[in-house]
RNA sequence: GUGGGUGUAGCCAAGUGGUUAAGGCGCCGGAUUGUGAUUCCGGUAUUCGUGGGUUCAAUUCCCAUCAUCCACCCCA
């Protein structure tokens, strides 16, 4: 026999969630959920799988071509694990847009895949968080949007010098592309791929990339001139287009709203995506270590559309939980495991398990988190077991204590211990857990 | 998809072409059968990622392969 032995590895790219990486991933999303909550987003979710056709059409070609897990079903039909939620969100509203009272404010915590490889900060499997806000025109979705952001990172306790939101306009590119430089569709994709790229390389390469892309030495000059241009000097670049327009009110409400600071107009946020519309947005983290996007999102107001029943504008953002575990470590933000269990139950000896379990069955009812010892070994194991779990009460009746109609309470945390009435048992351990 | 680094116990690791493969943490057991986090003692690697080759001899050298990390590509 040759048989070759299952590994016990997680798939490629995948994590398995052990408690404590669960309990960690449960209080980033319990905190999320919370700020989120106090905006009045409710919650959805969608299958994992979709027909592969509805990330064809939008998604872009990149992620559809080489990193979208996809198959055929038995029934023949082509199918596809989910990369991204906002498709999904599109399909489900329009499925039932006449119906929904807007504006709709839902979010979502979904596992996505793609197939990359894996490297800091991306893995094949990932939740992301997406929050939208639909059937709003104005930017002062744009506008909430943001604050929901920005709100998020500091209920994880960052300091607004932490990140940065980087915002630009996509109609705003495409006007300056199209009439200002009077590119062409294949060139269009060139430029913006090196726009995409300008920050992380020298200048004169984002200028051999823009020669390589059919630009003249003049276009590349005007382009230049307008990337670096502040926003108010762009209304006399380009005119007074939609972009600029949304740009300008988009500002004015956030920096009324005191989010200035932490909001920059940068012309070099593309966004990959090709359903955005609007105004697009990315987070960054400041730290030197991870100067990364925590989150990108920006406007859509097409792709409800795209199911043929109703227009919907919508506003989105979604966010790695693998990119914002790496803000929080680098930024010390993340808490020691908290203990999940206020009391151990200890059982003196095998034949008093009746007794063990009414009285942890007594003082679960009275609202405490309690494990109880359902196997006896030695009292010293019992005490080690509590210590190395973090629990910081052990609660023993032997049969001294049970003459006396007590229980021995040893806190571990002080090495007190005292034995307590029962009638007294559960107003002493409330005061002792305070 | 391209280039580079790394694979020795659950984790962090030292090591050498030649008898039994350091050490630390953790884990298990004991000293201490009514009391933990301290201390002491003991136990914890028979595929040194996997397969093949060179050799009298390979964990060590060579090749392949897989995994993992970093950079690129792209993105979250």
């Amino acid at each position: 026999m040759t048989e070759s032995k299952l590994s016990t590895q997680p798939y490629k790219g995948t994590r398995d969630f052990y408690p404590d990486e669960m309990q960690q991933r449960r209080w980033m999303f319990d905190h999320l959920r919370q700020v989120i909550g106090s905006y009045g987003y409710q919650e959805y979710d969608g299958p994992m799988l979709e027909p592969f056709e509805l990330y064809a059409a939008k998604t872009g070609d990149e992620i559809v071509n080489e990193q979208l897990y996809s198959f055929v079903d038995r029934g023949d039909r082509k199918v596809a694990m989910r990369p991204e939620m906002t498709p999904t969100l599109a399909r489900m509203v329009a499925a039932k847009g006449q119906h929904l009272q807007k504006p709709l404010r839902w979010f979502s915590i979904p596992n996505l895949w793609r197939y990359e490889r894996p490297q800091r900060g991306r893995l094949r499997e990932h939740w992301q968080l997406n929050v939208d806000l639909l059937g709003v025109e104005g930017v002062e979705a744009e506008v909430e949007i943001i604050q929901v952001a920005i709100d998020m990172m500091r209920g994880f306790g960052a300091s607004p010098v932490d990140f940065e939101i980087q915002i630009n306009h996509r109609q705003l590119m495409n006007d300056v592309f199209e009439q200002v430089l009077k590119l062409d569709a294949s060139q269009t994709k060139a430029v913006a791929r090196a726009i995409d790229k300008r920050a992380k390389i020298a200048p004169e390469a984002f200028q051999t990339l823009l020669s390589e892309a059919g630009c003249s030495p003049e276009q590349i000059a005007e382009l230049e001139n307008f990337l670096t241009a502040p926003l108010l000097e762009i209304g006399k670049i380009c005119g007074e287009s939609q972009g600029y327009k949304d740009l300008i009110r988009f500002f004015d409400t956030v920096n009324a709203l005191g989010l200035g600071p932490v909001c920059r107009f940068n012309t070099s946020i593309m966004r990959g995506l090709d359903y955005y519309t609007g105004i697009v947005f990315e987070l960054f983290d400041k730290h030197p270590d991870n100067r990364r996007a925590l989150f990108g999102g920006g406007r859509y107001d097409n792709l409800v559309g795209m199911f043929g029943q109703t227009q919907m504008p919508g506003v989105g953002f979604g966010m790695g939980d693998v990119t914002l575990m790496d803000f929080l470590k680098v930024h010390g933000l993340l808490p020691e495991v908290k203990a999940h269990v206020d009391i151990l139950v200890g059982l003196f000896d095998a034949e008093m398990i009746v007794q063990n379990q009414q009285l942890a069955r007594h003082l679960r009812s009275a609202g405490f988190k309690v494990e109880s010892v359902l196997k006896h070994q030695k009292l010293g194991k019992q005490f080690e077991l509590a210590d190395k779990r973090g629990i910081p009460l052990v609660v023993l009746q032997g049969p001294d204590e049970a003459l006396l109609e007590q229980v021995s309470v040893k806190d571990l945390r002080t090495g007190a211990q005292e034995n307590v009435h029962m009638e007294n048992l559960i107003d002493w351990l409330q005061a002792q857990l305070a």
